[in-house]
DNA sequence: ACATAAAGTGCAACAATGTTGCGTTTATCG
DNA sequence: CGATAAACGCAACATTGTTGCACTTTATGT
């Protein structure tokens, strides 16, 4: 595939400018089907980079409706590629998560969406988040 | 109310000692209706009490069933009371939680009940967490 | 009441995640 | 090419959470 092309005109659509570091970011994403959490990148990228850098481009990313949080579960944030039509914050790209409780991914699952809330009107009920554990796809075997 | 002997009763039901530490803590949990996480905790503790200890004995809640976390949004994990049918892990007591983005508190929704997950079967799903966000009732004033 | 075992506490030290400030480098556009 | 804004790297720091070890307190049986 050439991803190249496609971060290079993704990066350039927001204004983002790009760099050897955000295209190889993205391309990780890009390889993986599961989320990725600061530190993950860190260990996957060629050269050792410092930390500070993913942690501003993962915000960018965010901000800009590139990335969005897929899980947080105390062993730190880990993000995934939004949708085509995910706008810049708030992001409305919302389906469930899957985290395994055996290798610790995180996956989208695209085609689950999160159900709407039915919630007392003391609340005012702006984000919804829907998450699933269990044993993953690649455990399951 | 007298929470005292409450909570002794409970400490001694799951084989826990009654300790002055472990007694605050819960009447702390009993005197509000928002989760607490353990800075929460050290903070309104009336002693200035190691914070190790108080990790450790919201682990032994939690794991007796006594309390559930209600949430983890990066700033730290917060626990809640369990309902009174809760066993011990896994946690059966299974509703939604809602956090304020203003004040960062967050509620059991006791009444609102996860919904059922339909999902691929590639992924076996052993737990479901629901969260909702938005303005608090405290703070929709 | 006393001894004992188990549970609980405190201290020190550590690891991991995430942030901020600041000076330098690099990409992009005219 | 030159200017500008974005991106990068370093140092330093805050917070959350853990572990090992020694000591204290609680509960239990006799």
């Amino acid at each position: 595939m050439d991803n190249k092309k496609l971060i290079g005109d993704l990066l350039h659509a927001h204004g983002l400018k790009k760099t050897p570091i955000r295209t190889e970011m993205l391309a990780l994403f890009m390889d993986h089907d599961f989320a990725l959490s600061a530190s993950d990148i860190v260990a996957k990228m060629t050269a050792g980079h410092d930390r500070v850098t993913i942690y501003r481009a993962l915000s960018s990313f965010e901000k800009h409706g590139i990335l969005h949080r897929a899980s947080e579960d105390g062993q730190g944030i880990k993000y995934a590629l939004c949708g085509q039509h995910c706008p810049d914050e708030p992001h409305t790209d919302k389906h469930a998560h899957f985290i395994c409780d055996e290798c610790h991914q995180t996956y989208c699952l695209e085609d689950v969406k999160v159900p709407k809330a039915n919630i007392s009107n003391e609340f005012s009920v702006t984000g919804v988040s829907y998450t699933l554990s269990g044993i993953c796809k690649q455990c399951n075997r």
